[in-house]
DNA sequence: CTAAATAGGACTAAAGTAGTTCCAATTGAA
DNA sequence: TTCAATTGGAACTACTTTAGTCCTATTTAG
């Protein structure tokens, strides 16, 4: 029902993986070898972490990426964060701006609760904690996955 | 970061807008006209929601729509879904198909976990809830949206 | 019978996303 | 000093989804 992007999926994917062993170095080509996903892709991933300072990189022969902190001070909503870039929330937001749609509008601040659950829960949620093996038999959550996945 | 249909979000306001007279009918260009938005899209919501059993329409003169159920009964969850529609997990979700991201794999058991917490939370959250006059002032969360719903 | 409504489907246009590729900049090591 | 291994960054293409509109059939009150 509410959805996040494929990127930002390799994106806990990928996170997850540099979590496995945080002090090693990992090129993107390994890591894409190991997660099964291809190079490119992987690549861009790790890109963008790195531009959000989610993992540190490090140019030239040898070089890579590593995880910018411990796995347990690094939270999902944190990565969800990086990936999906903050939504800019455009006009209503600015003052001056008269907004049109008062009838939904009166409804607005009740979103903000909720969107405070949703992040917090996605808060509570660690890179250390995902690391840990998944209780759930493998395979059953996988999607093979159009487009996005769901939160159902 | 995770993100809802623009559509969904119709969604909730015509129904918020419907639980305000959860006694009376209300015709599309009513509601249309109350809410703001455009008849052809809100005809194409309520037609959602009516088929997804969460409001009952008569058809002809003095036809419209009403609530199936008491607001307290309606939670946001459900709504979403509605205009949603489940997301068809495929391939990994049958048996007998070998998972290709087997990296990946282990980690969705935890993803389960995330998605009930979410899910919990919009399901605590019902009409009756929403039709209350927002606390924070108005104009403030409203969106400007292009295409999406944050929930940042 | 007619006007007011909904039902349902088809359709168009726009936007967002995924994934790839290319080239520049770095850097360790032979 | 030169080469090979890497990341940085941006541009681009193809694809999918979504939004929104419109047309026609059906239903029903008066």
């Amino acid at each position: 029902m509410l959805r996040m992007s494929k990127l930002a999926d390799y994106g806990t994917v990928v996170m997850t993986y540099l979590a496995q062993r945080p002090e090693a170095v990992h090129s993107a080509m390994e890591t894409a070898t190991q997660v099964h996903v291809a190079l490119p892709t992987v690549s861009k991933v790790l890109k963008i972490l790195a531009h959000e300072n989610l993992v540190l990189s490090s140019r030239g022969a040898k070089g890579g990426y590593v995880l910018a902190r411990s796995p347990k001070d690094i939270s999902i909503a944190q990565i969800i964060d990086a990936m999906e870039g903050p939504i800019a929330l455009t006009q209503c937001s600015s003052d001056d701006i008269v907004c049109e749609q008062e009838a939904s509008c009166s409804i607005r601040g009740n979103w903000r609760k909720i969107n405070e659950v949703v992040r917090s829960a996605l808060q509570g949620v660690t890179l250390d904690n995902m690391a840990q093996p998944a209780v759930q038999p493998i395979h059953m959550y996988a999607n093979g996955l159009k487009q996005r996945r769901a939160f159902s």
